[in-house]
DNA sequence: CACATATTTCACTTTACAGTTATATGATCT
DNA sequence: AGATCATATAACTGTAAAGTGAAATATGTG
């Protein structure tokens, strides 16, 4: 699966806020989150946290029983230069549509 | 469906692009582009335009039988928003920790 | 070693979505 | 009006994904 879809589900993009905004968190803790925000089981959020590990959205590391998840910005930062780039491309073409009206107005 | 999840399709990526780069679009032209590149009917690539109209990436304009495509360039931007904001988010955090290590190098 | 804890994986069900063909809608042309 | 072109919708099918409970795996503790 590629990051846009890994970051399509809702409950996997509340992850990603999550550990953005708490630098990282256990397998468990987030289960716990989920639980609470989705009501969803923790088989459930286990899944959703194997698909961000593949997309490479999230990395964990083992600590006793624990696994400790954490991002890892690069794919966001991926999808943050794809939309940009959309984005910019079409603006600049609105940009001279606009001008374009603007002269057509002047001298009609 | 919300604006990720309508991105998320590499068929609707593929539109938005192709009307980023080209500015406008009929029904008909994409349906032709689709069809070579990914082999699908008509019918499934005005549904996927459907899609994107009801998640408010592209609007139509009514031409005699034609209908005429254009990206709307706001909501690419939220998403951009959205992924640049996770990125740096964390990016500091990474930043922050780096530091960090490199100053305990210095004075072990 | 037995037991508890944390997490993943298995087997299964339900639901959502992309695709297809056939048909409907609506505008243009002769 | 009838034929044709452009696009959308309907009805249906196959597949994949998300959810569930139960079992497997691995680690720490009395």
């Amino acid at each position: 699966m590629d990051t846009f879809q890994a970051v399509a589900d809702p409950v996997r993009r509340w992850i990603v806020e999550r550990l953005a905004a708490g630098g990282e968190a256990t397998a468990g803790d987030l289960a716990q989150l989920t639980r609470t925000e989705f009501g969803i089981s923790q088989p459930a959020t286990s899944k959703h946290l194997k698909v961000l590990r593949e997309a490479g959205l999230v990395t964990s590391t083992v600590s006793a029983q624990r696994r400790i998840y954490r991002l890892d910005p690069r794919p966001l930062a991926d999808i943050a230069d794809w939309a940009t780039r959309q984005h910019q491309y079409w603006n600049t073409k609105l940009d001279a549509l606009t001008q374009h009206l603007s002269t057509l107005k002047e001298k009609p």
